[in-house]
DNA sequence: CGCGTGACTCAGG
DNA sequence: TCCTGAGCCACGC
């Protein structure tokens, strides 16, 4: 990226502005960037300049809170690693808690397991 | 102005 | 949960 847009430039300004420990999602980065859709712009800009610009690239996920680049690969581990370094749990395989660890969103605190979730809303209705 | 690329997202089945 | 398809967007050429 030798031109910075609007766009571009927001995006980088709120990439930065991801505390330690905490993670944003990439459509969450491009609604915030006033583009509600442009998720795969968001993609495009740290695919071409996450280390250019000294990003904390490692604190974007996808919507899923899994992590993007494929896994096995060395940015996958480099991005596990950097994660952990930070505290954030993230599985073998790349994926996380959006709950607990998603930027602007209070941390469930309790550790919830795939089986003592529970269903839906029925129980509370 | 159009086209291809990319670490996407959401609704369905 | 996984797989598809369609929609979306910023760039570089």
């Amino acid at each position: 990226l030798k031109k910075t847009t609007d766009f571009t430039r927001q995006v980088i300004k709120i990439i930065r502005q991801i505390p330690e420990g905490r993670v944003a999602t990439y459509g969450q980065i491009a609604k915030l960037a006033g583009r509600p859709n442009a998720s795969r712009g968001v993609v495009w800009i740290l695919h071409s300049s996450s280390e250019t610009f000294s990003l904390p690239w490692h604190r974007v996920l996808n919507s899923k809170g899994q992590i993007g680049l494929p896994k096995g690969s060395a940015g996958h581990r480099r991005q596990c690693q950097l994660l952990r370094a930070e505290g954030v749990e993230v599985t073998p395989d790349g994926r996380l808690d959006l709950d607990i660890f998603q930027w602007k969103k209070k941390s469930a605190v309790k550790k919830k397991t795939a089986a003592a979730r529970p269903r839906g809303p029925t129980m509370f209705s």
